[in-house]
DNA sequence: TTGTAGGCGTTATCAT
DNA sequence: ATGATAACGCCTACAA
């Protein structure tokens, strides 16, 4: 239909060779007069090589895949971000695929991913599943290692796969032990699906927070549900109405802690002055049709953990499954903070 | 490195032609008892077929791309839901592009697009340029077109393409018809970038409609900025602080009625008691981890506008350049508009 | 510095 | 119903 190689031989009278080195300018050695011409015929005949032949010659892969949860969280959105501009500067292109917190959309992907002959697949936000799915996900995740396709964990997934992550103890540590430093001691926590290894992890260290403080745990005002403003929301109310008494919440999660913002505020609480809000991840500021939610909060290395999943995958160094690697993170104090009054 | 037609062959002890046959699940007649070996060897061997040597040899495209401007905005969520499925189902894959309203990114993805040969693009955000980097966008989406791949918008893209859109000139129209009905005249009207076509449409069905109504049009109580929350927020601020006459304001989407809706709350005016907000999109919704904004608004049906998208790239019917398909759209009232008080 | 030719893993045509 | 073989478009030894 299009153009291809041999026609631009013929119409820059040279051989297809010579066409296929100024083409993929990969430094091998030709005469200047010779490359102009060869440029000038693939422009005039609009010449664009065919990716599938290249690909299917050089057994190389191109592609990298990012699984997020859904494609308006902005929680992938520095993910993606990092994601996207590090594939591109390796000659890689990243795409996106949405796993709806589905594990049939997510088996399906990993199957597409698998034929496509990926270079690579970020997983960002997996299904969230019990251990059967997680058993049909493993296989596949094996299967495509075994293709020779890397994969590479953001967040732990129940299984063992090469994962770069924030330490959750220690953000749910930090968190809660800033909330202590501020003079508070009731503390309550809000986090996401409690089976969660990321929010078990979490809320562990909200735990170990409170020990190290001498505090004791109060289970009456802890609660744990989902991921959304809306599940912050909610578990904030239940809160209220239960009459536990805290002076701060931490919430395992931006989505959570705006919820529980709105909801104070729909009650008349005061933040902080009434109620201090400690958020995790830190999103909501890199969004820019978002409202600055102002949150204080544990802000994530999301650009730098997509960029270096990108650059794990590039590189040739083999991974193994139980490779694990920490990326820092930090405290944000914004206007959800305060003293205890 | 991994398993081929000729291994799972020879394991099976049949031909590669007949391998073949069994997986591509042509129709192709092949003795149940052989078709059954051939899948326990395809199995034992873990064999997936190469899509690069199956693209090349079939001249087939099976990708299809949307373009989005950023991936968190809620106004794609849907519209990527759309084109994931209505691919899906046939037997295409979608990847989204985030363009970050960079021509740049865009041109990049594009000139990806191509060598990759995409069944299909899918505009669903451009970048948002003026005449000269429209010039080179449009010169590549003809490159495209050349190549075989179809073009389809979701929007006015200020270049002829195939387009698959909401009428937005009657949106704008609806909406502000929807406010005088509840009797409302002093109507501001807040919209994003004064020459996105988008933008233009909406504002003239907003005239259109003051002037059927026989409302003069008072351009005090017109801004225009961008589509964010912050600015919704920022050209609220404006016009209240410059006193402005209005009961009710139309704003050309969501995002930014949201950002009106938190500035007239943060200036203790209440909403809709004294002034009421009609937004466009309705994407707010659609979201899980959002809180319900309950806008009144006009909402659009991003989801079949995606999944259209997918089924006209699919179907081999010739797309001309002024092809133009308009998608209906809905009144919805929420908790942002009541009667004038 | 340039050209020739073989092969990457499929599918499809033509025999059998 | 099955098998042999020639493409698909490109890259890359190897030859010149």
């Amino acid at each position: 239909m299009s153009a291809q190689i041999t026609d631009v031989a013929k119409l820059a009278g040279v051989s297809i060779s010579t066409v296929s080195r100024v083409i993929s300018n990969n430094g091998y050695p030709v005469k200047p007069a010779v490359r102009e011409k060869v440029l000038a015929a693939a422009k005039e005949l609009n010449y664009v090589p065919n990716i599938s032949a290249k690909t299917l010659r050089q057994q190389k892969r191109n592609g990298i895949a990012l699984i997020v949860r859904s494609i308006s969280d902005p929680y992938f959105n520095n993910i993606e971000r990092g994601v996207t501009e590090a594939a591109f500067k390796n000659g890689l292109i990243a795409s996106v695929f949405t796993s709806m917190q589905d594990t049939e959309f997510e088996m399906k992907y990993y199957s597409v991913i698998l034929e496509q002959q990926y270079a690579g697949v970020i997983i960002g936000g997996g299904a969230y599943g019990g251990s059967k799915t997680n058993k049909r996900l493993k296989n596949i995740v094996r299967q495509l290692q075994n293709q020779g396709c890397k994969v590479i964990a953001l967040a732990p997934q129940g299984f063992d796969v090469p994962t770069i992550s924030v330490d959750n103890e220690d953000v749910g540590f930090k968190a809660t032990k800033q909330l202590i430093s501020l003079g508070h001691s009731q503390i309550a926590y809000i986090g996401g699906y409690p089976d969660h290894l990321v929010d078990v992890g979490r809320f562990n260290g909200y735990q170990k927070a409170l020990q190290e403080a001498g505090i004791d745990y109060n289970p009456l005002i802890v609660k744990m549900s989902e991921y959304s403003i809306q599940g912050g929301y909610d578990n904030c109310k239940a809160l209220l109405e239960q009459k536990g008494e805290f002076s701060a919440v931490y919430c395992s999660n931006d989505h959570i802690a705006y919820g529980v913002k709105q909801c104070l505020r729909d009650n008349g609480i005061r933040v902080p002055k009434d109620i201090s809000i400690m958020g995790t991840g830190g999103f909501y500021d890199d969004v820019g049709f978002f409202f600055d939610a102002n949150l204080s909060t544990i802000k994530f290395p999301f650009y730098s953990l997509g960029e270096r999943a990108v650059n794990m995958i590039v590189s040739d160094e083999k991974l193994e499954n139980d490779y694990k690697e920490i990326m820092a993170t930090e405290v944000i104090l914004k206007k959800t903070t305060a003293k205890k009054g």
